[in-house]
RNA sequence: GCGGAUGUGGCGGAACUGGCAGACGCGCUAGACUUAGGAUCUAGUGGGUAACGCCCUUGAGGGUUCGAGUCCCUCCGUCCGCACCA
């Protein structure tokens, strides 16, 4: 606080920013009824993992969140802008690990600090509807979802080959894992199977995919990742006869053209085939040992670009539906189980990884599409050929387009049976199963009469056990926990036991946005009509991190809500903003770096509203941000030239002003005052500028100083003044809450500044006298006109070609032609 | 490799529909006030040049146009996402 020993002109923004927050808490002013006479809007900032204290990403998160909120409110809404915790998750269980600490009281000493650090930034919440996801009472209806998606036949198990982190002991989803290790701790991940709980997000692939049409509010960039994320494929499931098998083997294909250049088939090392005919080949010891190896490598090891083709032939021969060929059939490393059906057709020719196979192993390359005109030799070809073309080598089918050979082929297998449409996915079934403590339990029984029984809905919240042992050998530390597992079944009354798996955290922030809006119920998740009064979120806000999963997860559920009859909207957000990372160095802001700024520091060095109008302003919001120290303190300058503004100046007492005519400067500031109101509404509505929205207010008011400065102060306008300062208070309110409610009380005013009506402008106060027009020849600026804004275009150009610095460049030229631009500029295009 | 961004002064950025490039802020320079300045105010600040003139300038090169940071083509750099998707 070295600054304020020196600074006493400065604004005390300690006091300020303290008594506010503290009126705000008393007063419960950000408080919102479901109903109002007032249209609602809802939002909604993405809820932090509550890590022990907030980061500049979070309050850069909350800062753009607010400004909504406040903006909102002063134009008439009454807006939801509700704030709660994502509290379950590894972290809290790693910190019991290390640190002694019960993931219970971590996680409330976090939340406590993290709360207090958003009442400091002085956020317009109702902290009323705050909700946290590790409490029972939200859990509780986390698993109340679970039931919902079992009830539905969404929720099923299976044994799958996942993802194993040895460190964090637990299953990651293939999405989970980046470079080939945990996402959270960079483990290598390893394979390993176990019976999981899945949700059938495929069911609902479709409608994700084509919903994303109603998605026009959110950026094109986040809907594009969904879609490649869904991955949507259509094409064949073609059967290849193997005697002795009756079903033969199923590939799925978009390449049905090609199926007469397929010239080896390849399973996945899972294949279930792979197996039994290994047992018939006289090398099964090898072939099995190829398959161990390949299964001991992660998924995502194999998935890898620089990853070596490898095969081994199974000695075994399918046979060509088409023309009843024989197809050796090998195993490769590259063929993936969980997608299609995990055998693949090698057609060299015509795909690249089968022509870096073939060429490998010297197996067979056959083209059956050539472009028009040539005829392909496969010896001189140095990788597939994917363009369209003209079948060759292809039967009956030569000579046509490959397109109309697919067309035919097609209708051909369908008709002998070998082949059916077919619509694979790219996106897999939701993993929830989590082996871990500090998660929502899924409330399921095992009972050995009854089988899988669901807990019901009565005695939900499955409630974690309070007394656990955070051993991290141990692989799920609720299987450990004699009094939690043992229960009776709900059906027969008979002793049995509990699942011991917990839910993915991506499941409790998948429907909290439902849960604001009715967060204290506790007979249902939340009732129809207060979803009805809310939902969909009217604008989101958060992280392009989450532009995947936490967004497809939330579409998943509504959209499973919807089908149940809870809600009424199949999409859960309107509008999308995905903010920048806040950036320092030229690097994301993290700690193995150096480069954090703590927002703690800023905020008690400059308060709150410097820190969020910095924040805001030195980069559009959806841009990265270059975090720099001296801006803050440009910032901080700025709000301390307000306060002395509208300090010094004594406006708002009683007006005695004989001012009924308006001077050329009066017409001026007013013209400034009302193009300002324009562009700061117009900036922060239409289009999320919020850099622009509070450049234009800087603009204002250093126009305000100069009529200040340069109107004698007899001639001032006081009544002109006031409206200007009053009008800088209410643009800046919902960047700066805590100086605007302070000045705006200072200068007589009794209502709260954030209950007033956003101000409003004036279109003639747009109207402008005059007009400065560029003159140009060929295109080159070569003056400036000064017209009288009812200038006509005759009267403008005559002035421009008799410009004296025009004149000379006209002489020995001919005037082509002249382009005008109506109050912008005139053109006079000249040739020699 | 595929996909998506993005490239503008010393720095963050502005220019919304093809019409004055560099708003606003930072930094810097000079001055004022001052015991002092890390406060405040004034003036200046893209580059070149003796020049209030003139020329150049939005990653590079071409093109369309009266006019291009903005549209088209080719190339280069940086960042991000995804990746054997059959």
């Amino acid at each position: 606080m070295v600054i304020l020993a020196y600074n006493d002109g400065q604004y005390n923004f300690q006091t300020v920013e303290r008594k506010w927050q503290n009126i705000w808490e008393k007063e419960n002013t950000y408080r919102v009824p479901n109903r109002s006479e007032k249209p609602n809007y809802y939002v909604l900032e993405m809820f932090p993992y509550p890590s022990g204290a907030l980061h500049m990403g979070h309050i850069r998160n909350y800062a753009i969140g607010d400004v909504v909120a406040r903006l909102k409110t002063m134009s008439g809404y009454n807006v939801l802008h509700p704030m709660g915790w994502d509290a379950f998750g590894l972290p809290a269980e790693n910190a019991a690990i290390q640190r002694g600490i019960h993931p219970v009281e971590w996680t409330r000493e976090n939340i406590a600090n993290m709360r207090s650090q958003q009442k400091r930034l002085g956020l317009s919440y109702d902290w009323e509807r705050e909700v946290t996801t590790s409490d029972p009472e939200y859990y509780r209806w986390t698993q109340w979802m679970f039931l919902l998606m079992y009830n539905r036949g969404l929720a099923y198990k299976k044994l799958a080959p996942v993802n194993w982190c040895p460190t964090c002991q637990t299953v990651l989803a293939n999405e989970q894992v980046s470079e080939g290790g945990c996402w959270r701790c960079g483990t290598p991940a390893v394979e390993k199977d176990l019976e999981q709980w899945f949700f059938r997000t495929t069911d609902y692939a479709d409608r994700l995919l084509k919903d994303l049409d109603l998605l026009d509010g959110w950026p094109e960039r986040v809907r594009t990742m969904q879609e490649h994320w869904i991955g949507k494929s259509e094409g064949t499931d073609v059967t290849f006869p193997l005697p002795g098998y009756e079903n033969g083997i199923t590939v799925f294909t978009t390449r049905a053209d090609t199926l007469y250049g397929v010239t080896f088939m390849t399973l996945a090392p899972e294949h279930p085939l792979v197996t039994k005919l290994a047992q018939a080949s006289p090398r099964k010891r090898e072939i099995m040992a190829f398959v161990d190896k390949c299964r001991q490598e992660s998924k995502i090891e194999r998935a890898a670009a620089d990853m070596e083709k490898e095969g081994m032939f199974l000695d075994s021969y399918c046979l060509n539906p088409l023309n009843g060929e024989r197809i050796p059939i090998w195993v490769a490393n590259y063929v993936l189980m969980d997608y299609g059906t995990g055998a693949v057709m090698g057609v060299p020719a015509h795909d690249q990884r089968d022509f870096e196979f073939a060429r490998k192993y010297g197996l067979a390359i056959r083209v059956v599409i050539t472009p028009p005109g040539t005829e392909l030799q496969a010896d001189d070809m140095t990788g597939a050929y994917v363009e369209p073309g003209i079948l060759i080598n292809s039967g009956p089918y030569n000579g046509l387009t490959n397109l109309e050979g697919l067309k035919r082929i097609n209708a051909h297998l369908k008709d002998q049976g070998f082949g059916v449409p077919s619509v694979t996915y790219r996106l897999k079934d939701w993993l929830v199963s989590r082996q871990r403590y500090w998660g929502a339990p899924i409330p399921i029984i095992y009972c050995s009469h009854c089988g899988t029984v669901p807990v019901p809905e009565t005695d939900l919240p499955v409630l974690l056990p309070e007394h656990i042992d955070f051993d991290p050998s141990l692989m799920s530390p609720l299987a450990h926990v004699a009094e939690f597992i043992n229960t009776t079944c709900p059906k027969c009354s008979r002793p049995a036991q509990r699942e011991t798996d917990t839910m993915d955290t991506f499941i409790c922030s998948s429907w909290y946005y439902f849960r604001y809006s009715d967060p204290k119920n506790d007979r249902l998740p939340f009732s129809k009509e207060a979803a009805a009064a809310w939902l969909p979120v009217d604008q989101y806000i958060g992280g392009v991190e989450h532009a995947v999963m936490h967004l497809l997860y939330s579409r998943f559920f509504t959209k499973v809500l919807y089908d149940a009859g809870w809600v009424q909207k199949v999409e859960p957000f309107t509008n999308l903003l995905t903010q920048g990372m806040v950036i320092k160095d030229g690097h994301k802001m993290s700690k193995s770096k150096g480069n954090v700024v703590d927002p703690e520091e800023i905020i008690a060095k400059y308060g709150a509203d410097t820190a969020r109008l910095f924040i805001l302003f030195a980069s559009p919001p959806d841009k990265d941000l270059e975090w720099s120290d001296q801006g803050v303190e440009g910032s901080w300058r700025f709000l301390n030239r307000v306060w002395r503004l509208v300090k010094g100046l004594d406006v708002f007492g009683a007006i005695d002003d004989a001012h009924d005519q308006l001077s050329r400067a009066d017409r001026d500031l007013r013209h400034k005052i009302h193009r300002t109101i324009k562009k700061v509404s117009e900036d922060v509505e239409d289009r999320f500028s919020l850099n622009t929205a509070i450049a234009a207010i800087m603009e204002l008011v250093n126009e305000i100083y100069r009529y200040k400065d340069n109107v004698p102060s007899p001639d001032q306008n006081k009544a002109l003044l006031k409206n200007a300062l009053e009008n800088v208070l209410l643009l800046l309110a919902p960047f700066a809450p805590h100086i605007t409610a302070e000045l705006w009380q200072q200068t007589g005013h009794t209502e709260n500044i954030h209950d007033c009506a956003w101000p409003k402008w004036d279109e003639t106060a747009l109207e402008v006298e005059e007009l400065t027009i560029v003159v140009q020849v060929n295109g080159k600026v070569r003056d400036r006109l000064v017209v009288a804004a009812d200038s006509s275009s005759e009267e403008i150009e005559q002035l421009a070609l008799t410009a004296p610095k025009v004149q000379p460049l006209l002489d020995n030229k001919q005037v082509d032609r002249i382009i005008s631009v109506p109050g912008r500029l005139v053109n006079i295009v000249v040739r020699p």
